[in-house]
DNA sequence: ATTATATATATAGGAGTCCTAAGTATTGTC
DNA sequence: GACAATACTTAGGACTCCTATATATATAAT
């Protein structure tokens, strides 16, 4: 949240507040996309989540860490997807204090749909050159990466923090990193923010890692 | 909203992705700096506006078109701003049906106080360097023109879209715009956001700024 | 001038977000 | 086996946020 003074705001100020106005631009889209399934855009980012990890589930505690908000309001939303019939509750075996939250087939059905319709932010982003995409994906990557040690946010399943991500292993190609799950070389436009084949690093390796990716595409 | 697939999202889906997790910690610090003051982000976020344009107001209608919601949903908000003392509703000279929103004293102390506690977003964005933050600021002001173009934000006070902005006349030049109204050159890291100062261009005056903004900044 | 239409805001009603605080059940620890 | 921690739910309340509608004023058309 910036609170513009009247003398000459800096730059840190003045880039929050961008975030802001794009943030604010994608909140009313993702009520247009909601709304096509019925639902409000909490329950279709959750619902996104869901499908995004598969039939294992997630807990609910989870699923509030990623939204930022507390856990009954997490329930709560949950429990209207779930008289929806979007996702179900099954049990943890693991754990029978747990639920594992799942997508149902409808579920990912209505995300599908949800994800057709056009978006304003995405041709936003596509507006800008090969090259600005790439740069700006990096500083992304590099300011969640700044949140998520600071606690602001959870672990993420980024590259850089992934087990089978090897930075700059190839230092002059253009695709200087390679990632061990899929055993293939990658670039800087790959990198990826939510991997289904994340696998998380331990944290000397995480911090070793980063200090190489830095190094490189400095 | 990104709807993430099985297949590798491009980079487009990540970028939005990347700026959701950034939004998301956004809203979880809104909280926390609101609730310093009582308020809600939306009523802070509103407050914030308002301090920023002055004794003159605003309508409604701007507001909520700011913040991107209804405009019952603003009434609503800037009523229980009214109860707690930090705005307040002026008459509209100019227009009997109108009125003229904004902030008290004590809504402008109000918004003082709650800047100053601590901001991890805000952590984020200044670790990253100079230049990565001065290309950042370009690409969200490339971001948000573009929202502005197809109509999914209203006009933004920025400086590509003023009538004091004079791009790009001194072409070798570390500040190579101008800006009419304190009539002084200034750089790519300068631009702003939102500014009090802002006056609208005509759009063909803004178009062809924005012609000339670009080819310096290709 | 008068009627029609458009605009600025408010109100009504309802679903749902989101919080804190307090409960229930289960797990881990000493 | 008692005690604290954990996973989640329930309860209660303020507020967001919507659509639809009402009210007043402004503007345009006849």
């Amino acid at each position: 949240m910036t609170t513009s003074t009247k003398t000459s705001p800096g730059i840190i100020d003045r880039i929050s507040d961008g975030f802001s106005r794009v943030a604010t631009a994608m909140r009313t889209e993702a009520w247009t996309a909601a709304d096509v399934i019925g639902l409000n855009p909490t329950q279709l980012q959750i619902l996104i989540f869901l499908v995004g990890r598969g039939k294992t589930g997630m807990r609910v505690k989870q699923i509030a860490a990623y939204l930022g908000v507390s856990q009954p309001t997490a329930t709560d939303s949950i429990n209207s997807l779930t008289r929806k019939g979007f996702v179900e509750k099954l049990a943890d075996p693991s754990d029978a204090r747990a639920v594992a939250v799942a997508a149902t087939a409808e579920g990912e059905a209505a995300v599908r749909s949800a994800g057709m319709i056009a978006s304003s932010t995405d041709d936003a982003f596509a507006a800008l050159s090969t090259l600005e995409q790439q740069d700006l994906l990096l500083h992304l990557v590099k300011i969640i990466r700044s949140l998520q040690v600071s606690g602001a946010i959870p672990e993420q399943r980024m590259c850089v923090n992934c087990r089978y991500f090897q930075p700059n292993v190839y230092p002059n190609s253009k695709e200087p990193h390679h990632c061990a799950f899929v055993n293939a070389p990658f670039g800087q436009a790959d990198l990826r923010i939510d991997c289904g084949e994340y696998e998380t690093a331990d944290p000397s390796a995480q911090a070793s890692a980063w200090t190489i990716f830095n190094r490189g595409a400095a």
